[in-house]
DNA sequence: CGTATTTGACCGGCGC
DNA sequence: GCGCCGGTCAAATACG
């Protein structure tokens, strides 16, 4: 996708992460969707994307309401086993981690910054047991929290995440954006600790041109 | 019966 | 100005 830079999109952070699926590991069949992140999403749509043998969804949040981030999975056009997940939009919310909650808790406070002016593109890779099928259905919670692993890192490691997107008085912003964001989540660093300690180890990769 | 998923149509933006 | 592409919404359907 050329659109990557979101060009004609501002104030809206946009984390692309590359998920490798294993094939298998004799654990998981097509019937796992390799959302990697605790959160329930609800699949709104699907498009099949030009330059791509495969279609792509569009799923929202589900755990709450109010929350705005969204996510893209697509398979990897060169690559049927990588999956290309782009995420927009952070959450506002805890997220139930390993156990989902049916519905947004009462006391999930909207606290939408939508001020940041996050214009970056992340790439990543997760070894991940998965599949190869794209028309995932089911809101998965695998035990894998990746979406927050990715933001704790993120955080801790944006210097290098910003090829060229990054200016110097957006990239001041989104930082601070960030960090406004995280410190209004509700959830504990020991969550985060935990995803840092899982199973799955991440490891960036640059973006290829295609 | 309720909720989530699916599919098609519609809208908006960008490029030519 | 028209056409193409991507993204979102909404109604219907399927499943639990």
């Amino acid at each position: 996708m050329e659109d990557f830079q979101a060009s004609k999109k501002r104030k809206v952070d946009k984390i692309v992460v590359k998920v490798k699926l294993e094939e298998n590991e004799g654990k998981k069949k097509s019937e796992q969707n390799p959302s990697l992140d605790c959160w329930s999403w609800r699949k709104y749509g699907q498009k099949p994307i030009k330059g791509s043998p495969h279609p792509r969804g569009y799923y929202k949040c589900s755990t709450s309401k109010s929350c705005l981030a969204k996510k893209q999975v697509e398979i990897c056009r060169t690559d049927a086993s990588m999956l290309i997940v782009t995420y927009t939009s952070t959450h506002n919310h805890p997220n139930p981690n390993i156990s989902k909650q049916p519905k947004d808790d009462p006391k999930s406070e909207v606290n939408t910054t939508l001020e940041s002016d996050q214009e970056n593109e992340e790439q990543k890779s997760i070894i991940t047991p998965g599949n190869d099928d794209f028309p995932y259905t089911k809101t998965l919670e695998e035990e894998t929290c990746l979406a927050v692993n990715l933001e704790n890192k993120f955080f801790d490691e944006e210097p290098l995440l910003y090829p060229d997107l990054m200016k110097s008085s957006t990239s001041k912003t989104e930082e601070n954006d960030f960090y406004d964001e995280l410190e209004e989540l509700p959830m504990s660093s020991s969550s985060f600790k935990s995803f840092m300690s899982s199973d799955f180890f991440e490891e960036r990769v640059l973006v290829q041109p295609s």
